[in-house]
DNA sequence: CAGCACTTGTCATGTTATTTCATTTCTTGT
DNA sequence: ACAAGAAATGAAATAACATGACAAGTGCTG
């Protein structure tokens, strides 16, 4: 089970694929929560697609499987799933990527690739850091932080300066 | 000239408007730059607002000061005050906020109340940290960071632990 | 098996953002 | 001063992202 920060690096897809649906099946398990073909797809899909998905090609896709064509369809499916920590909103890129991590509740950070649009996903530790003291420093109560660093993939900066 | 990292404070908002408008007044003349009528409205209307703005409510008001009426009017102002480190986009809110530290070449953070949708401004390090380790582990080269916290502002502690 | 909570499908609408092109304004080089 | 080029503006159209509301179906629970 790959835990390591990041996910830039090659690896066996098939099985990151297969490890994260069966974590999410046990998650889900655990605490009672339905998860239904369409959730079921839509993971699916984000882990096949490993990099973010905009709602509406998530909805093209869940249409193409059999389901709904209503935008509602795509959004709840994807609504589930992150509230329940199997994947994350790329606010920067107003789309959604499976979590590299499940299972663990964790504060996320991702960098995004302009050039080739990959995302890898990080931990970030609000409390520490610059906004973590600023909250102290001024009361405010962190529930939850979005912390996306936009540049170049070690892929694409290599392409570059060659 | 109040420099702190944090926002939440009460201050003269008539002078740290007009202060606001004379660094920018000032930047736009060294660089070359045209602050247009449309853009010092704009910035006029972020630091009157002191709060994160929507495009489209951006829009309205710069049609009732006389301006165009369709939205690329207000984007491109936006864009420009953005670009030039006069305002800032709350992705979390796809909104957008005056920049409390103009001038200074910054990667702002900034803390979002969820009661009372205010927006404080503070300075991250993105070198430092767990996203720029990470960075630095993977080859990832970063070019700008989006870093907010949403939760719940001192005001509205206060009101809500009462 | 009745009642309830939850999920799904669909229609309708609301919100945010960009593309395109014609026109005007400003700046620059001569 | 003036022509050429760059930048900004106005306006129309469209694209992309997201939610509200309601009816119908599903599965659990008493």
């Amino acid at each position: 089970m790959p835990s390591d920060p990041v996910g830039f690096e090659k690896h066996d897809h098939g099985a990151c694929i297969s490890e994260a649906m069966a974590t999410a099946e046990a998650h889900c398990r655990a605490k009672g929560l339905r998860f239904t073909p369409v959730r079921r797809k839509a993971l699916g899909l984000l882990l096949q697609a490993h990099r973010a998905i905009g709602a509406y090609e998530m909805l093209d896709r869940l249409r193409d499987a059999g389901f709904g064509s209503q935008p509602p369809v795509a959004y709840r499916a994807l609504d589930f799933l992150v509230a329940n920590g199997f994947a994350h909103k790329i606010e920067r890129l107003n789309a959604f990527i499976a979590c590299a991590h499940p299972g663990a509740s964790h504060s996320p950070a991702f960098m995004i690739c302009r050039i080739c649009e990959s995302v890898a996903e990080a931990h970030s530790s609000p409390a520490r850091g610059a906004l973590g003291e600023a909250a102290r420093a001024t009361g405010f109560r962190i529930e939850q932080t979005v912390v996306e660093a936009e540049g170049i993939c070690p892929a694409c900066v290599d392409k570059a300066d060659t």
